[in-house]
RNA sequence: GGGCCCUUAGCUCAACUGGCAGAGCAACUGACUCUUAAUCAGUAGGUUGAAGGUUCGAUUCCUUCACGGCUCACCA
């Protein structure tokens, strides 16, 4: 709420003084001006459902009837009484709300008769609805876009002449993308070769353009990825249909009738034998040329952003191909997918805030996972050796381009693996999926080319981060690198902040992130992650301080962790342990003894991995903000207005 | 929470050093039966985010606030 729109219309309702504007009776031909909104491309595909049904004789305004009435009953009852429902409205003045012109001084000045017409029920109940919405009166409502009056005037208007306005169902022949593949190949006179039945179509779909001509017009249709060209002329169609025409305004959604053919500037068109009113839509498209390029409004209305960007839904088709891809691979590694509580006693499985939360029949507390680590592996001690988890985390921390409060991981575990293996299958599983989306083209992240082939770089902790500080003029030595005092001593020199926890593997963890993880931009495995900021991860035999774990970088970006699983439970309650001692403000570290039991019945060697979902789509989208790859991103509450 | 930036018509944006607030698109009225950002003629649309200050005069300069963005911090 509180919108542009809604303030503005605010501000119009309550001192504009609106031009007086002829009243027309139903269905008189409104203006002819063109609008339009920018082709572009659909989303999601309709169902092919009925397809054959149009080819089988139920050509014309009879069959379009049927298929709108949703059936049945309304345009049976249409086909009973041609016009009856229109006497309900002939004779009544377009719609205006009662009142209107107590706020149009100028209007009634001018001696302008001043509308007062209730326009029926169903507009009484759409006031009343209104009003249950906001505390103002109608007609100064904010939430009435400028626009809508108009289009609700136009909905009456298709209401008086008697054609269901909201019909349930549409029985298509072919979505807008079949239609075009079924003759996208034909040029002119090779359609006209064909019977008119046999390239006769049914299509639907919502209109982002119309160029009108009085007497005949052409709209764009749009509908999932296919886009279409329909003509409309009022020599074809019955005199209610090409009232209707003229009724309609972008955005709204209809269905026509008509063979295929090519216009003379050779463009697939269908020629409206009859039109079928589908819906309408109150409010305007987004604007046509710039689409929608508010952020904010992007990403609170995504549909909007959706309708009017082809960008964005390219986006998140690719992100959906991407998911399946991995889906697919970890399937065809043989793992089972699984899926694990979103609502935990604990939240456990990795250092981050949690979300609280009530259970009121069992009188608990229950948090909304951090991640699903502690269950996956308890699955592995059960029996299932690989399985995967794709789902969301939630982490109550500060948003950013990189962070979303609740965000999608990829978490799988197999036994009988170590941390080398994790990293070669992490490493198949991201090309996999870049291959899903890419098809082999590498990857345009910002300004950098990123490249998912094999082998990815990989580089210890300590060497990356020695040579990101000795690049700062900050070299240390290797020793010095495993030392607290010299660590600390890198961050005052280089006026960085210090972590609250000043153990030696936090400072260089600390240093790595500042200096070098920005700057691993193609594919790069880190490994040898100190113990202290690895808890559930087994120390390596020949570095006692050092893990047996890595994390996958590129674009500058984290997208992946994983290691050989701890699977001592001594080792595991003792690592807790620590944690719950060195407790900082902040860090909620529980003793997960329910884990730990789990442990003690016995877990395999395991290796396990996360991949961030969210992370990969950006860099596989060259999104900079992980908010363009997440639907709805969560966002700071709109406050005032 | 800190720093920087933004806010002008429904949308996208202009407006010189402080001097009558504009354009395109959208909307509305009219013309037009093959258009492709169709075209043509006309109409309407603004408390320049809010409050205060400086000034003869503020969209413009100053202060505060609000909303939004970016960034830093937080984030094994």
């Amino acid at each position: 709420m509180g919108r542009e729109p809604g303030v503005a219309a605010r501000h119009r309702g309550r001192r504009a003084a609106p031009h007086p504007r002829q009243r027309r009776a139903p269905g008189v031909r409104r203006d002819a001006r063109e609008r339009r909104l920018g082709a572009d491309r659909g989303d999601r595909p309709l169902p092919r459902r009925d397809h054959q049904a149009v080819l089988e004789g139920e050509h014309g305004p009879r069959g379009a009837e049927r298929a709108a009435g949703g059936g049945c009953r309304a345009a049976d009852r249409e086909r009973a009484a041609p016009g009856g429902a229109e006497r309900g409205h002939r004779g009544r003045p377009p719609l205006r709300r009662r009142g209107l012109h107590l706020l149009r001084p100028r209007g009634a000045r001018r001696g302008r008769e001043a509308p007062r017409q209730d326009g029926g029920g169903r507009r009484a109940a759409g006031r009343r609805l209104r009003g249950l919405m906001s505390d103002n009166p109608p007609d100064r409502d904010p939430a009435m876009h400028r626009d809508e009056r108009d289009r609700r005037r136009k909905l009456a208007e298709i209401e008086g002449l008697g054609v269901p306005a909201w019909p349930s169902r549409y029985a298509a022949s072919h979505t807008l993308e079949a239609a075009t593949e079924a003759f996208g190949d034909l040029d002119g006179p090779g359609l006209e070769a064909i019977p008119e039945e046999e390239r006769t179509v049914r299509v639907g779909g919502r209109i982002v353009a119309i160029r009108s001509f009085g007497k005949a017009a052409f709209l764009r249709l749009s509908e999932g990825p296919g886009t279409l060209q329909v003509h409309v002329r009022r020599d074809v169609l019955t005199e209610r249909d090409f009232a209707v025409s003229k009724a309609l305004d972008l955005g709204d959604w209809v269905g026509v009738t008509g063979p295929m053919f090519r216009t003379r500037t050779d463009e697939l068109t269908v020629r409206a034998d009859s039109l079928v009113f589908l819906a309408k839509a109150l409010l305007p498209l987004p604007e046509k040329w710039h689409g929608l390029a508010d952020r904010d409004t992007r990403y609170r209305q995504r549909y909007l952003d959706l309708l009017g960007n082809a960008r964005t839904r390219e986006v998140f088709r690719s992100r959906a191909a991407m998911v399946s891809a991995m889906r697919r691979f970890m399937d065809g590694e043989g793992f089972l997918e699984v899926e694990t509580p979103m609502l935990q006693p604990l939240a456990t499985g990795a250092a981050a805030r949690p979300f609280q939360t009530r259970h009121r029949a069992l009188g608990i507390d229950l948090y909304l996972r951090v991640a699903p680590e502690l269950y996956l592996k308890r699955l592995v001690v059960g029996g299932f050796p690989r399985v995967y988890e794709i789902n969301r985390n939630f982490r109550n921390e500060g948003l950013s381009t990189r962070h979303n409060p609740e965000f999608t991981m990829l978490e799988f575990y197999r036994a009988f693996s170590d941390c080398a293996d994790m990293m070669e299958i992490t490493e198949r599983l991201v090309i996999a999926a870049a291959r899903a989306v890419l098809r082999g083209e590498p990857a345009v992240f910002g300004d950098d080319e990123i490249r998912f082939e094999k082998p990815f770089a990989r580089v210890s902790l300590l060497e990356v981060t020695g040579a990101a500080l000795k690049e700062q003029g900050v070299p240390l030595e290797d020793d010095d690198l495993r030392s607290a005092p010299p660590l600390a001593e890198a961050h005052r020199r280089l006026d960085l902040p210090l972590p609250p926890d000043e153990s030696a593997g936090k400072l260089l963890l600390s240093l790595f992130e500042a200096l070098a993880e920005r700057r691993l931009v193609q594919p790069t495995f880190v490994t040898g992650y100190p113990v202290e900021v690895s808890p559930l991860s087994k120390a390596s035999p020949e570095e006692p301080g050092i893990t047996e774990r890595f994390e996958l970088f590129a674009g500058g970006l984290e997208i992946a962790n994983g290691f050989s699983e701890l699977n001592d439970p001594d080792e595991q309650a003792a690592r807790f342990g620590e944690q719950m001692a060195k407790r900082q403000a902040g860090e909620d570290h529980a003793m997960d003894w329910d884990y730990i039991e789990a442990l003690r019945h016995g877990l395999p060697p395991t290796g396990g991995c996360g991949v961030g979902v969210d992370r990969v789509a950006m860099l596989l989208t060259n999104s900079p903000a992980i908010r363009d790859v997440i639907l709805f991103p969560h966002l700071r509450p709109r406050e005032g207005r």
